[in-house]
RNA sequence: GGGCGCGUAGCUCAGUUGGUUAGAGCAGAACGCUCAUAACGUUUUGGUCGCAGGUUCGAGUCCUGCCGCGCCUACCA
């Protein structure tokens, strides 16, 4: 048995995901985490809201709520959510929490006193009427270069070229309109991690089976033009960990917070933290989890997220554990992800394109979108959603091969010996052929999760459902029964230990509808992952009383789909 | 501009360190079965592996150049 610890990218706090947030770093780690369980390994998985930035205040302001109580109210809507699409978190955290302020200042302290952390006074706008700092973003004006009107103070969106604030013209708050601005000056907070390029390049060419989307990444942010650059990790804004030295004041600096994309990742160790203190465990419990020196030695660190946060996982995070020189654990794994594309173009949360996880609950269950994003998920390249694609996928994996074969399997079953299964006289020669196929193929599932290869592991797991069809097909029970009731009941009775492996084995992937087939089956909810075929093949014995299930899945007509094409093929939420 | 990735059957993709007749699912065709959600099974039709060179006894796999597509480039997270 191994200590897993696995982490979820933090979905952000400014309103419900969509899809390709989902499909991009929690469902997949879902899978992963559940995998792990069942192979008996003691996992701590772990995921929280990213609640700081001038997106959520601005999502906020917009909602006409206070930022806390936005907070604490999309915290609740994304938590429920993660729970109807049986994301198996040990704990759901906060990155607003006190155990990640108290850990985020202390980690600041830490790298200040190892010479990691420089004070810079900059030049930066200030609204008078916002009576705030602007990040260059919020600051729109005419573009110098093309002499667009909207360009942003980072870069023009229109001829791309990289700007400064200061070189727009006419230059406005993009929060009020507001041209009422000054220059001020104000002292940040930067974190010379371009100290630790050395270091941190080591590391990561040390990783040599991470995948290539991953390490690219990272390589390019180190060799980029001058290297690895500093970074800024404090902003002017109201909403966020204040900027402490551990627990002093840090002068200078009284106004203003750390930059969520310091704090954020901070909080898979304070949600461990939390973790901790909700189950009432052991002082010093998350300790163990995270700590070299205090028992984390063991423990085996994947994280999963999308390529935009493969940056700050690879370099600013890393700078952080290891600057602070108090033996941290670091990641072992990283799986990134590319995007999931939405028919042909970018889901979009501000323009509400594509399809979000409330919307998709309200149309079909949730093990539905579970399949579909997970046997499609964008690993080598974007993948792109279609609903003509989905349906076909749902229909054709879990209608047609699962779902049909466990039911012709009960319902067959029901008829001819009734509500109980059939004893197996013994294994004949065709079982042992499959036996043996099955444990081949459960082997290359297997390898296939070790490595993380999501659709891989999917169209394995397809296979093995597949393999259920063309066993009843061979072997003929309607056709047997005609001369051997005996014969043609330990047919049956094998489909049935068919069906309780896939009830098992398909748990990671589509855990409702596995919960829904052991409870009709009247299977025992004590799930592992399945060992030596011969013996787990002869777990359902005659006799075992069991329900026809109602059909697990219903098709998507082409009627259906059409109707869902079109309410949501607009640029408004359907 | 720079970096990275992709381009394999009509569609979506897999192809370990280069090794004999290039694979899967979907779609198409034929046949079979009738237990089942008109579902299932068997067989089968589709590929000069983006283009052009090169290395090699041998290249989808390595090298060079080109074409096309996508992503990233640090204050959106």
């Amino acid at each position: 048995m191994n200590r897993i610890l696995i982490t979820s990218a933090l979905p952000y706090i400014n309103g419900v995901k969509h899809l390709g947030n989902l499909v991009g770093s929690q469902l997949p780690a879902d899978t992963f985490a559940r995998y792990m369980r069942l192979k008996g390994h003691e996992v701590l998985f772990l995921c929280a809201t990213d609640e700081h930035g001038t997106p959520a205040e601005l999502a906020a302001e917009e909602a006409g709520m206070e930022i806390s109580e936005f907070c604490s109210k999309m915290w609740q809507s994304q938590k429920t959510l993660s729970d109807s699409f049986n994301l198996s978190f040990d704990h759901f955290g906060r990155s607003s929490s006190k155990e990640n302020h108290e850990l985020t200042q202390d980690f600041a302290k830490a790298l200040y006193e190892n010479d990691l952390i420089e004070e810079i006074i900059e030049k930066q706008f200030f609204s008078l009427n916002d009576n705030r700092f602007l990040p260059d973003r919020y600051i729109i004006g005419k573009c110098p270069s093309c002499g667009y009107e909207k360009a942003r103070g980072d870069q023009c969106e229109s001829c791309t070229k990289q700007l400064e604030p200061t070189d727009l013209i006419d230059p406005q708050s993009a929060i009020s309109g507001s041209k009422d601005l000054e220059i001020r000056e104000t002292k940040h907070l930067y974190l010379k991690q371009s100290l630790m390029k050395e270091t941190l390049e080591k590391w990561i060419n040390s990783k040599e089976d991470w995948p290539v989307l991953t390490t690219s990444i990272a390589k390019k942010w180190l060799n980029d033009g001058d290297g690895l650059k500093d970074r800024g990790i404090t902003r002017d804004l109201n909403w966020g960990i204040p900027v402490k030295k551990g627990k002093e004041e840090w002068p200078g600096l009284e106004n203003k917070v750390f930059y969520v994309w310091f704090d954020a990742p901070i909080e898979y160790i304070a949600a461990t933290a939390e973790w901790e203190k909700e189950n009432n465990f052991q002082a010093g419990t998350w300790e163990t989890w995270w700590k070299l020196n205090k028992g984390a030695e063991d423990v085996k660190y994947f994280q999963f997220m999308a390529k935009d946060n493969v940056p700050f996982h690879t370099l600013s995070f890393p700078a952080t554990l290891i600057g602070s020189n108090q033996s941290w654990k670091l990641v072992d794994y990283i799986k990134g992800f590319n995007w999931l594309l939405y028919e042909g173009g970018k889901f979009s949360t501000s323009q509400g394109r594509g399809v979000f996880m409330d919307q998709a609950l309200d149309l079909l269950p949730s093990d539905y979108w579970r399949w579909w994003l997970l046997s499609n998920a964008p690993e080598s390249s974007d993948s792109d959603f279609t609903w003509e694609s989905f349906q076909i996928g749902v229909n054709k994996d879990l209608s047609d091969v699962l779902g049909n074969f466990i039911s012709r399997v009960t319902k067959f079953s029901y008829s001819k010996f009734g509500n109980e299964v059939p004893p197996l006289e013994h294994f004949d020669e065709q079982q042992r052929i499959l036996i043996n196929e099955i444990s081949i193929r459960l082997q290359t599932l297997s390898t296939n999760l070790d490595n993380v290869e999501i659709r891989k592991s999917c169209a394995e797991l397809r296979h093995l459902w597949a393999l259920g069809n063309e066993y009843l097909q061979s072997a003929e029970p309607w056709k047997v029964i005609k001369d051997s009731h005996a014969k043609a009941g330990s047919i049956i009775n094998f489909s049935f230990n068919l069906i309780y492996l896939y009830s098992h084995i398909s748990r990671p992937f589509i855990p409702s509808t596995c919960d829904l087939i052991l409870d009709k089956l009247n299977f025992s909810k004590h799930i592992i992952w399945p060992g030596d075929m011969e013996n787990f093949l002869k777990t359902i014995g005659g006799g075992h009383e069991f329900e026809v299930p109602q059909n697990l899945f219903h098709k998507i007509s082409d009627a259906q789909r059409e109707e869902f094409a079109a309410k949501f093929s607009g640029d408004l939420n359907g």
